[in-house]
DNA sequence: CTGTGGATGTTGAGACTTCAACAATCAGGT
DNA sequence: ACCTGATTGTTGAAGTCTCAACATCCACAG
């Protein structure tokens, strides 16, 4: 009954795979050498840096994060310790949080961004013909798309 | 000085995060809810049960797992508790620590495989077309190729 | 044979994530 | 106004990973 991998998926599983976990732990390990920011967390100061006014609620900010309420709470909380993100309620939503970059962190995220760049570059972006920049953002595209149209659960 | 991403490629970069982070978040949940298998863990039982008597040492088994040292011991350690693996000390090399997958381990991973494949199948194949099942172990490859060949240090 | 440097594997602490449970609040129907 | 269900965000425990330090052992030059 399974439908098993052809050979071809196979083996382009087998890389991806692989390709993943060298890329990503490199680059989680530069980022934590060059700027002490762990790897989450500078794409959260990303997202917060490109809002308006550097705010953000924290359901919006994890939607344009990719990540989970709950972590996102221990990393905000963490993040303000660092000093890099303060925290207000929400005006008109009793419930909600707002976080807002601090200038601090503005100045961290500006401070890591030319070395992160590189590490990009160098291990994702200089291997690659322009031709498969562009099938990586399609491929990619395919699967995200794939996956925020059927969360999970096949709607009772 | 900074070489900073086109367009292009901050798209690409962009989905390509998104597309890691949605996928593997989706396998690990899919995985754990269906075996009780770790994600990680997982990949770490396929390749002991391809190795020859379903045993490698440690340092093999790490190297083909993508893992490091340290984590693949306590991955081993977790993975001997579950009884999924035992260890014993290497004839040769006295420094050397064989892992082996039981029965029990070969038995979770061949019930854990189909759901997985599946969920692989869904996530990841299913949204691509054949030409971009080729082209993303192409570019998988590129990736890998240039972090083996360059690992961190510039050699003195 | 004896150092010395390299390799192997483990360990503990600290950091990050997930999961489930929870409190607080909102929204909409009755 | 009230009840019910959904949403928001937090919390604590448990699990996993990283990092640095370490003990052990191998290999090999002298």
């Amino acid at each position: 009954m399974t439908r098993w991998l052809s050979d071809d998926e196979q083996r382009t599983w087998r890389a991806y795979l692989a390709a993943n976990r060298l890329v990503f732990d490199q680059l989680d390990r530069e980022m934590q050498r060059d700027s002490g920011i762990p790897h989450g967390y500078y794409e959260i100061l990303v997202r917060l840096s490109e809002a308006p006014d550097r705010a953000l609620r924290m359901s919006a900010l994890a939607d344009r994060s990719q990540s989970s309420r709950s972590r996102l709470s221990h990393a905000v909380a963490r993040l303000e310790d660092s000093g890099w993100v303060s925290r207000e309620s929400c005006p008109d939503d009793k419930r909600g949080q707002i976080a807002r970059l601090t200038d601090e962190g503005f100045a961290a995220l500006a401070a890591a961004a030319p070395m992160h760049v590189e590490g990009v570059r160098k291990h994702v972006f200089d291997p690659l013909t322009p031709e498969q920049v562009i099938a990586l953002r399609e491929i990619s595209t395919a699967m995200v798309d794939a996956l925020i149209n059927e969360p999970d659960a096949p709607a009772c």
